[in-house]
DNA sequence: GCTAACTTGTGAATCAATTCACAAGACAGC
DNA sequence: GCTGTCTTGTGAATTGATTCACAAGTTAGC
């Protein structure tokens, strides 16, 4: 397969949100112009976007909606529920064990680690806090999928090293500096400062800085 | 100005974190080289990313540490502080609210408010939680320079235009959709979903999917 | 079956971002 | 002051992403 752009990538999930949308209103097809103007963006590139994966669509009519839906889950790998880890039980790590939105999506929180005893055994929304100390064990047993680190961020490193080295091959990171990680790992940082920094600069330089807000 | 590329403002942001490690650690000078090293980058990135902007180095020499470090906090907005409201005072907002991340780079929470009449009293870090209803009141009477939306979907669109009304022009939205902005109201939306969708791709397709990241 | 009205899928063209490559300036050693 | 070594700033070239534009299917109406 050629190499897929993250943008595209970002918006396929945005693609199928909408779609799901139009299945629950009961509509059975849908046009590439249709779900453009629902995303903010162009029939040609909803139409460039599903190309890299197939053509799923019926020229004169559209596609069809659950099938186009079925083929965005296979294409994003959402057919399976993955199982997630959340390593640190702060503020951030303990609003993410309890977002509705990533059960919805079938990513499913197995474990909740944090380092500081005061924490370790309470319950967020259904899964106990464990000791950091059992990561390795239970990250070993249970092999998760995913791993959302949200330490501070000189813990951050020595626990990314500690997942890759039981098999985690994908990482989600809150903390605010860049993690080693070997190519085969997957890696996406959320910096919720460079968010904020980006506003200031758009109200520092007017209509200049014209953000283009792409991630809804 | 010419528009300045999203992609751009992000490394600005992360060149300015680089040059406040390299200034407490009493460095005075740094090359192009050095400050693309330390974030993944290139040093012709570097050089270009800045000369959008203006030539701040000396050639042979590099760049003055604490002269780019204020230039940068200039560029980007940083030199005033940001006053920042929260609607929402769920698991999000509240984990945002005490987030020492925002402070530290200048964003000052002055105000949270909450539809929940049993969140309304409440103490987040210092700042009490305001009902909804004072909203207006308080938007018009304050004028908050950013708005921080982490309310459900659903009433995410009203939150927007009271506070648009009300004359704030930058929002950052947690909520899952498109929001409706004049052009003059700079948007950044978060969407977790969406970042861990993006690893669930990559987990899937391998290395073909091989995600750059960007942000940190 | 024929026509008209749609809509896809995709090469070609355009637009945008990154990287290359080098002239020009700055300093250190002598 | 001259030479050698660095490093910037920036047009030119390249690479990448988006948009255009149209041939090729598909359906509905008659």
């Amino acid at each position: 397969m050629k190499h897929i752009a993250e943008s595209t990538v970002r918006r396929l999930s945005l693609y199928l949100r909408f779609l799901e949308e139009f299945e629950a209103r009961g509509h059975t097809t849908i046009s590439s112009d249709e779900l453009a103007a629902r995303g903010g963006t162009t029939s040609a590139q909803v139409r460039k976007d599903l190309s890299f994966f197939g053509s799923f669509g019926k020229r004169g009519l559209g596609y069809s909606v659950p099938e186009l839906t079925g083929r965005l889950r296979e294409i994003l790998g959402l057919q399976k529920e993955w199982r997630v880890i959340i390593i640190g039980a702060g503020k951030i790590g303990a609003a993410l064990a309890q977002y509705e939105g990533f059960r919805q999506r079938g990513f499913h929180v197995a474990a909740v680690f944090d380092s500081d005893p005061a924490k370790v055994g309470q319950t967020l929304d259904g899964v106990v806090v464990r000791s950091i100390a059992e990561l390795e064990r239970v990250t070993t047993r249970e092999h998760p999928d995913i791993a959302v680190i949200t330490v501070p961020a000189h813990a951050a490193q020595r626990v990314a090293d500690q997942v890759i080295a039981a098999g985690v091959r994908a990482i989600m990171n809150f903390a605010p500096l860049r993690l080693q990680v070997p190519e085969s790992v997957a890696l996406k940082t959320v910096n919720m400062a460079l968010e904020l920094e980006g506003l200031s600069f758009a109200l520092s330089n007017g209509r200049d800085a014209e953000l283009r807000d792409s991630n809804s």
